[in-house]
DNA sequence: TCGAGCACCCGAAACGTTTCGGAGATGTTC
DNA sequence: GAACATCTCCGAAACGTTTCGGGTGCTCGA
């Protein structure tokens, strides 16, 4: 019975048993594609990878074997015969222990990266430093077993362990913003000249009194934008009052704090510079308890533009960084290295002035 | 002279010339662990892996052997000759065709995924389709080259290709945010009363008429979430007014437009659930816009807590998620299902409702 | 004394790729 | 017609692991 049925359930066991014989769940080997493609191993494999002395038709020849029968290369056996290839993925640990605060930048600027590392042929791996290790072992792992061409660098800090024992190894590697002018890597970062469109606004505007709320010294990024800091007001003949410059931390409690002991000193400044929104939002709120009306009675300037800024009231003025432009040249200057091991160029970054509500003229004096 | 010994000697000093010239910068091999306890290679296997024919006291060799030596074991080897063993990653890919609005959640929960694996041991592979390559290609070729052992997938849609892909190779995966009741993976997803915090907040303060904003239907956690929207309304015995519901976005603008749509009803509601802060944020300008206070007039809620809510005049009521019990629970289903493939449960987090200024009392009907 | 059973060990073969050295043609030069 | 490039091609040896099958000795009971 059932005639028709039985051939089909035939072949569908034959199927079964050749596979099974044979190596049912096994990838194509370059042996398979080099008997498909009537060639020895060697040509084979040196067609594929495009050498010079194989013939041309041969080439094809082998190629076409290949899709036709799905090859794709066993990169551990790759990886075994050429230890020093391309591994063809980056590495970038997380250290979430000074990155405690939320960086309302990193999911943006790791999207960028990973977008850039891809269209590449690059992938990104993450990592972060587990449990009590040291925070090198993170790289030091990911070096021993060869899993990383090179590393993306985050938030250096004076002194960095990280790239001291990076560099020493003469491992690959690019940062986001830098401490030291000499770096024997390249280097992503903000322009000398970052904060002066700030400036430049709040001095058009008629300031000539501008305080500032850091972040803590120490980060590569928070040095840099005070010596920006100076420089801007210098540029215009004008100089901060060191009563009206402080700062110790990232957050809205410390831009409060701050901003609070600058409005008590002697002669506060018409304006406030923050080296990011939290410490403007901070401000805001500390401006408002002490009666003082943004923008008419104070201007008040932050820095990432975080999303928060635009809907605050008043809206924040602030200077926004572009975390694709960022990532694809972190990504590019890493790649860049890998050719070349000695590079060590700069880009530089510079941030756009997003003119809000929180600027204005300052008081009349009367 | 010294018949006997010339040999010998000029072999010892072949043999270090041929090691000098080869690779003095290598890795220490298994062969040199071998020799310098004095075991065979194969027993220098055994031992460092633990296994059971092997004397304790060789092991004991053969480990303090491998440390002197800072052996690291070659992981390109050992997969060529174990195909099936783990690779110790996990993948992730940002799809950012559908993720261009930026995630405010993206960062942090990124953050905790890579915390959570690497603090079992395994690390996060991050990459993106590039170019024009199908979204697929991307699982595709991380598969075919056995880069990660099993997938994270965010936001998922109905019938989504990913899904199907995995599944149809049995490939482990988990998913955050869920569309069908069976599936062969497991889930971390919302609760189904997720949204009764919120409506229960609202009922209680005397609203019975409650509008709500979507995110586009077709994403699970849409879909999901306007389900439990009406659930947690009939639990009150209420029910929302067609006209009182829409959406198709995910940003403030259609929260504005869709606001804007339902204020203009015939009887709008008192209150309005957004599915995310920033349509919250477009429904609040359109409330002042239509000359309607929030919360005297006009109560919103939001979800995901953004940064930008608690900043907000009034600060957004919103239902906060944690990312990190989240990324947590994500990577250890995952875990789960590497060991057991047939692991298909669910883990439901619930959001926590986070109450400001933006909800209150509905006016007094008069 | 023998064989069996046990605890431990080793040589050698594989995994899938690249590459080194050589080798058959074919053309080119004296 | 010998010598020598040039263009193709191939066999076989690696790379560093794991593991299979086969050893040693040794003890134990018969």
């Amino acid at each position: 019975m059932t005639p028709t049925e039985k051939p089909t359930e035939n072949q569908t066991q034959n199927q079964r048993l050749k596979k099974a014989e044979k190596k049912p769940p096994s990838r194509p080997t370059l042996r398979d594609v080099a008997r498909e493609a009537g060639l020895s191993v060697t040509q084979t494999s040196r067609a594929l990878n495009d050498h010079s002395d194989v013939a041309k038709q041969t080439k094809r020849r082998a190629v076409e074997a290949a899709d036709r029968l799905g090859y794709t290369p066993n990169l551990a056996a790759r990886r075994l015969k050429m230890p020093d290839a391309r591994t063809q993925s980056i590495g970038l640990v997380l250290d979430t222990s000074s990155q405690r605060f939320s960086d309302p930048f990193l999911g943006d600027l790791l999207t960028a990266i990973v977008e850039e590392a891809s269209a590449n042929g690059f992938e990104l791996q993450l990592s972060a430093p587990s449990g009590g290790d040291d925070v090198v072992d993170a790289y030091k792992q990911a070096i021993k077993q060869k899993r990383v061409d090179g590393f993306i660098v985050l938030r250096v800090t004076n002194d960095d362990p990280r790239l001291r024992f990076l560099v020493e190894h003469s491992i690959p590697l690019v940062t986001f913003g830098c401490i030291d002018d000499a770096h024997p890597y390249p280097v992503v970062r903000e322009t000398d000249d970052c904060f002066q469109p700030a400036i430049d606004h709040l001095v058009e505007l008629g300031h000539s009194s501008i305080g500032c709320i850091y972040v803590p010294l120490g980060y590569g990024i928070s040095d840099h934008r005070l010596r920006s800091f100076h420089r801007a007001l210098a540029a215009h003949g004008l100089e901060a009052k060191p009563e009206h410059v402080g700062g110790a931390g990232f957050h809205e409690e410390v831009g409060y704090e701050v901003a609070n002991r600058i409005f008590a000193s002697e002669e506060p400044p018409t304006a406030i510079m923050a080296f990011n929104d939290l410490l403007a939002f901070g401000a805001l709120q500390a401006a408002k308890d002490h009666g003082r009306s943004v923008p008419d009675d104070m201007s008040i300037v932050g820095v990432d533009d975080v999303m928060a800024s635009r809907f605050l009231k008043p809206a924040l003025t602030s200077m926004r960084y572009s975390a694709t432009e960022i990532g694809h040249h972190l990504v590019r200057q890493l790649l860049g290295a890998l050719d070349e091991p000695t590079a060590n160029g700069e880009v530089t970054v510079r941030p756009a002035l997003v003119i809000r509500e929180s600027t204005a003229p300052p008081p009349k004096p009367h």
